[in-house]
DNA sequence: ACGATAATGATACAATATAACATTTAGAAG
DNA sequence: CTTCTAAATGTTATATTGTATCATTATCGT
């Protein structure tokens, strides 16, 4: 099980050093440590968090305004998100895909963090589109944040 | 202009001092005074932004730490939200009405922070709901903050 | 008036984030 | 191979957002 992960997350550290490089831009050492950490998390985390799983797990030695700058490199190069609804981070979930996606959609759990990142629907984009017009703004981002419980954490009573 | 405002005003806070009636709670003076600061800044503020406004432009004089209490109570009576992706905060903009409404979809300029509440279509609400389904999740919230530019600031670069 | 509960005051501190400047590293130009 | 430049990282300080805790005051029913 650990042998499969360690290959699994070389396999998506190698790849992202390829996206990369096809955007100019190089996953350097520090880099992949802050990102192969987001991996091993494997759940949304804050970068004060992410430096401690660096070096607990690790054993990486990143400081706090390290992690901020290289969390912001990774979003840019499509590595890495940052949630906003609580100032947490995760790796992206298609790094080894090659296709173009859509806005990403992520439901979070709100007791554990764990988080899934799925495509926001066409139809969606579309009606968030249509009523931000119609208020007289414009789009900046599609990227939807939605709270939830997961299965293992189960909703603290009944949810409507 | 200013008078109609004061006027606007009072008769928002008298409507909310009937509603916290109505939810079995009270709405005391320094509640008043934070959701008077909330209608004034008329855009979205930081806890210690908004005391300074209400320092500032009301001579009120409020400790941050009350601010953030006084805040969770207003959000807990449907006078104020929480914006989670900007950590601040805005008065309800349906304070004056009385039916029931759908969850709130904000659009938020990044630049001046101006927000437009508007309600959910109920057609985003299934998709997401089904979404999160599939998923294995349960909806905890479907509060949907989209990040946009208003018509007065207009996006850095034509968006696409 | 008395006691219980709610509300607020006050202080300290935790957690998240950025600014500013110094140093090191990696590549390009000569 | 050196030297220059730009990118990356180190280091320190500080700003911003948020919570914990205990003390004090106000409100309300009896």
């Amino acid at each position: 099980m650990i042998a499969i992960n360690q290959q699994a997350t070389k396999s998506v550290l190698a790849q992202a050093h390829q996206q990369c490089l096809a955007l100019g831009s190089k996953l350097t050492t520090k880099r992949s440590q802050v990102l192969e950490g987001l991996l091993v998390a494997a759940k949304a985390v804050s970068a004060y968090e992410l430096t401690n799983v660096c070096r607990d797990k690790l054993g990486y030695d990143l400081l706090p305004m390290s992690v901020y700058r290289i969390l912001e490199f990774l979003e840019t190069n499509q590595l890495a998100h940052r949630l906003n609804t609580s100032n947490k981070y995760i790796a992206c979930s298609h790094i080894t895909c090659d296709h173009q996606h859509q806005p990403p959609q992520f439901l979070i759990c709100k007791t554990c963090n764990k988080v899934e990142e799925v495509e926001v629907p066409t139809s969606i984009i579309e009606s968030v589109a249509k009523t931000t017009r119609k208020a007289g703004f414009t789009l900046a981002s599609s990227h939807l944040e939605i709270e939830c419980y997961c299965n293992d954490c189960d909703a603290p009573e009944t949810v409507s």
